[in-house]
DNA sequence: CGCAGGATTGATTGCATTCAACGACCGTGG
DNA sequence: CCACGGTCGTTGAATGCAATCAATCCTGCG
């Protein structure tokens, strides 16, 4: 018998705080609805008040804005594990989109539900806590990723986080390489670049004999030399040690 | 008789999340010292596991990375309010600097002490989730920021931003003018540029009537004109509606 | 097969950087 | 009181990285 879904949460939560039983329990019984999502389908959109979140458990999704002359930022990357929007009753509507990058399998919970066995039970506010906090770490590295480094190291680095990210949640098969489910495009949405020139930038990692390309996975070559192109230090991921090691 | 410092917290975290009696006491009757820092001083450096958090209750601050070349990156500024560094145990320690940007007051917490009051007190962790979750759409819109809009745009954003929230936290004396303490140095820092052009980005936005400069002041001449030019809706910042609209 | 979205390449443009010098302001010390 | 040094702000000229515009090549797929 498969696991249900929303043990994927769990797992995600206990990465970084300890979980009782009970806890795990109240999680396993939140009501919910599995949905698959097709490409490019919304999960939510800014301004839209959710009346349930979204537990993200197969597939990427990205999370975007839309400036004033039409250009678009894609200012985060969920995967596998992500809770999104449980946050709504504390601070509202979100202001961005949340949108698929592949096909997605998601458990949609309401967020009443949500919030009521939260409430009461610190060990899972202070999981969430501990998440939403690495997160903000992560935000922290894209902002100083985007405002201060060429457009080489910048996806470098890129690379780098999404290898090591999706080494964690165990979607990559064979080390050294991984999925990347974007096109150029939405490479360039992340880094603040257009499509033409991370296509360039492709290619000078891979003439620098830093990564192979093939459809849409990348071969690390080189993960030191990537690393230290990216000027990629892992430690704003907050990673568990014991999980970083094997990743090296 | 004075309010104590720590009330700066309470009312900080009551903006957005109701607390009861019971809490407002345990986060007053915190271990706490006050001390007074010097421009430039660091509250905490990264990589350093910080024995104490901060709350800063004067001044401003922010927290900045360094990237390989040399370039700084300020990611996040900090006004009178803020909890700094607070999840030392749960996620361990930040890897990046938050240092002062004016005189400061900050009233120094002993982590140990905090996480013992907040630990088993679901409303106060859920005051902290709900900071935390502004703070990281705060996060994004600077990504957004930096990544898709051009000099002026990033610029006029910028300001708008810092003369909202100056006033939601009351610093601002008169309407329409607020003190941008920072040197247009660290503007650059802040918003991925250089210097000389935030120079002449600011002269800019002068020559088009929607500031003007005087020593470290910034008059807003025209709210809405500078907020069209900046792209800047104030969504992100989650504010309460009713300070909103006394804003306008 | 033909279509459509994505990837690739080349040529050109432009915004922001870099380098450099000068000016204004301010606190300090002679 | 003024000379001095240092930081910050301002300006000009030249450079460069990435954007833009445009065309072509792939490749998966109906």
């Amino acid at each position: 018998m498969p696991k249900p879904v929303l043990h994927r949460l769990v797992e995600s939560l206990e990465v970084r705080a300890p979980l009782d039983a009970a806890d795990r329990a109240a999680i396993l019984s939140l009501p919910h609805d599995v949905r698959i999502l097709r490409t490019g389908a919304f999960l939510t959109r800014a301004g839209q008040n959710q009346s349930c979140c979204w537990l993200l458990t197969e597939g990427v999704a990205c999370r975007h804005k839309i400036v004033a002359d039409g250009g678009r930022q894609i200012v985060g990357l969920h995967l596998p594990g992500s809770l999104l929007d449980f946050q709504a009753p504390v601070v509202g509507s979100s202001d961005d989109n949340v949108q698929a990058l592949t096909v997605v399998e998601a458990a949609c919970i309401p967020v009443a539900a949500f919030e009521a066995t939260t409430a009461a039970r610190p060990s899972l506010l202070r999981a969430l806590l501990a998440e939403a906090m690495v997160e903000a770490s992560i935000f922290r590295e894209w902002i100083a990723n985007i405002g201060r480094r060429d457009a080489r190291t910048r996806l470098a680095h890129l690379l780098c986080e999404l290898a090591l990210r999706q080494q964690m949640t165990g979607l990559t098969r064979e080390a050294g390489s991984f999925h990347l489910p974007m096109t150029q495009e939405q490479i360039a949405d992340v880094l603040g670049l257009t499509a033409v020139h991370v296509n360039r930038t492709l290619q000078l990692l891979e003439a620098g004999g830093l990564i192979r390309r093939a459809k849409r996975r990348v071969l690390i070559l080189d993960w030191l030399g990537l690393q230290q192109a990216g000027d990629f230090r892992p430690a704003y991921l907050h990673l568990p040690e014991r999980r970083l090691e094997s990743a090296a």
